[in-house]
DNA sequence: CTTGGAATGTCAACAAGACTGACGTAAACT
DNA sequence: AGTTTACGTCAGTCTTGTTGACATTCCAAG
């Protein structure tokens, strides 16, 4: 009836097509990593101070409470990594005006240097992997993505997209 | 004139969509892996006893040697968490019969239960998020995936997806 | 038969990056 | 005035990855 009803045989649900999905979404991820994590492992940082510096370029400004739910880590793990950060002089802390608890967070011109090169190097495999499998390959992937992630990580995720488009 | 080529604007290449394509993979994968380190933290396994299981299940009688190149760790590091399977009576390791240097990996009973509690956590989520993006995102999905893997992680994944279909 | 190389395993040391728990400070809210 | 919030930090632990060194076992080629 399932059948009848969307006019499908489902054969994209049977567990053996789940494995293989599961298995896709493994080694892409590898691949994904891949070209930053080449970079970060000349210098001193790690896939943790790639993924801080991308969310600061993404929301300059944000606190870092925001990035710690944004990151999904505890305070004393992102803060270790923003404190090296801070110290080479990447990224800026600010004392918040209005709230003067918050600390808000900026790239540097040397972290944005640095964002950058990382961001090019993931942007020119996705780019490559979009390019190959075109546009409506690109929708239906965004759209799997989407519905994998947890409620709570959508929430981010959209707010994020909306704040840009 | 790509645009001509292709009858496409080529929108979905622009940076920002690329950086949303990023980010999607990003809150995606912490869902992928979410449900079955639930169950892993209640024991003293971790996410690299999950890969193990995964790939001995899938491919019984592997060697270490091949289950190396799959994961793309250390022989140090994978046999750290095999050692504790091993001792813990989850996985079996045979010595081969043609060359007798090469273990086969076999799961037990047990490891046969936890591989299937481990998966059906992940498949679930995954069988969600097909059925709610439908057949023609995930051919999508799977196709982008298959496009941003390494050659070498490429060719893994159609070997083994080959073996069963 | 001996030697070299390949596959496997083990020991030791180490680093990144996550975690918990506890504590302190400052600011804001009530 | 007392509580909560935001942030930082110290100390310790765990998982998972790394290198380097060394032993074993076996196959194969000289």
């Amino acid at each position: 009836m399932a059948q009848a009803h969307t006019g499908e045989n489902l054969l994209f649900l049977t567990d053996e097509q789940l494995r293989q999905g599961i298995e896709a979404v493994f080694f892409a991820y590898r691949g994904f990593t891949a070209d930053p994590d080449r970079i970060l492992s000349e210098m001193t940082y790690g896939r943790a101070h790639h993924r801080a510096l991308h969310f600061i370029n993404r929301a300059p400004g944000t606190t870092v409470n925001n990035l710690l739910t944004i990151l999904g880590v505890t305070k004393q793990s992102l803060n270790r990594v923003l404190r090296t950060l801070i110290g080479d002089g990447l990224v800026e802390s600010r004392v918040g005006t209005v709230d003067k608890r918050e600390r808000h967070l900026y790239l540097t011109e040397a972290g944005r240097d640095l964002e950058a090169r990382l961001s090019d190097a993931q942007r020119a495999r996705m780019r490559a992997a979009y390019r190959e499998a075109g546009p409506e390959a690109v929708a239906g992937f965004r759209k799997v993505l989407e519905a994998m992630m947890d409620p709570d990580m959508r929430r981010c995720y959209m707010r994020l997209r909306d704040s840009t488009g």
